[in-house]
DNA sequence: CCCCTAATTGACACTCGTTCTCATTTATGA
DNA sequence: TCATAAATGAGAACGAGTGTCAATTAGGGG
């Protein structure tokens, strides 16, 4: 199982703090209405799970949450962490950000609606909404005479930082 | 290599024909000087890829590129396939379309920019552009201090026919 | 409170798209 | 024509993610 911690090993450079949309400080008890809610039972692990995605940065790989679970509870399966993640995004409970061929990301799924705009040399995820550019996306929906449901807006570049070396 | 021709043995459903925007046809000797601005060797292996590329429909996977290529030149192998698309995603030359997790789609860089909309139900694509979009794209980068490279925009929808059954 | 049972788990084998390696072949500028 | 750097093909390797299966556990019914 050489590929449990690819990341840590290859010394990927620290991220930027991100800029966040703000998001509702969770009260206990909540992880466990979540996991009901899904019709799930509740398991230490998927607490630690939730625990951790609501607690560290947005915007994390499966692997990431694998690690930080797995330093409090050295038992716990990466299958798990995969598993878990992957029925919460199938119920939306989470959002899954793919960017290019890279580990998809996952945050809890946040209450109001953004896109994001990523720096393609240090992985910065900045937030963003634009109500105009949602409109924008209705028209050009019905002028073709579809139904939107749902949209996928990444924007990829280099970051301040970055570029100025 | 069992995993040559996988698509082909999953019998993947046939998909409706597409709606494009008008796309320019390509004369004979285009494909030596595309190559040769990319800075790359003219080899009959690249100028089948690109034969495939700019023939058979647009949004195709590599394998899919491959198996093509192959039927004609059985000698070609997959891994020239990639690293040659690789190189003309590198240089824009062509587009990588990624969506979920699914194998990365290719297709010529088409002279005006679009983006897609596309029918949950009956899988049809719709090409649009929108500079008013792309306008707030900008913006939006500018705010945030980004130099925008490129930018990924996929609507999803139900289109008029699959609605109204 | 205890049991039963279906859900969940951990270990790890496996899948599959993609990239790497390396010995051989080939395009092209001199 | 030749030298040489680039390109190729074969197949191994990589890495994210999924499947399998025996062992464990949550939690509803009694």
């Amino acid at each position: 199982m050489e590929h449990i911690l690819p990341n840590l090993a290859k010394g990927r450079a620290p991220l930027e703090p991100e800029k966040l949309i703000r998001r509702e400080p969770l009260e206990p008890g909540t992880f466990k209405r979540m996991i009901r809610k899904m019709g799930l039972k509740v398991t230490q692990q998927r607490l630690a799970i939730l625990e951790s995605l609501s607690a560290g940065r947005a915007h994390v790989t499966a692997q990431e949450v694998f690690e930080t679970v797995n330093a409090r509870y050295p038992e716990i399966g990466f299958a798990t962490v995969y598993r878990f993640l992957r029925k919460m995004a199938e119920q939306k409970m989470v959002t899954e950000v793919r960017m290019g061929g890279l580990p998809a990301r996952y945050e809890l799924t946040p209450r109001r609606h953004h896109d994001h705009l990523t720096c393609k040399l240090c992985g910065q995820i900045v937030e963003f909404e634009s109500p105009q550019i949602e409109a924008l996306q209705e028209q050009v929906a019905k002028e073709h005479n579809f139904r939107l449901t749902h949209h996928v807006l990444e924007l990829y570049g280099d970051c301040a930082r970055c570029r100025t070396g």
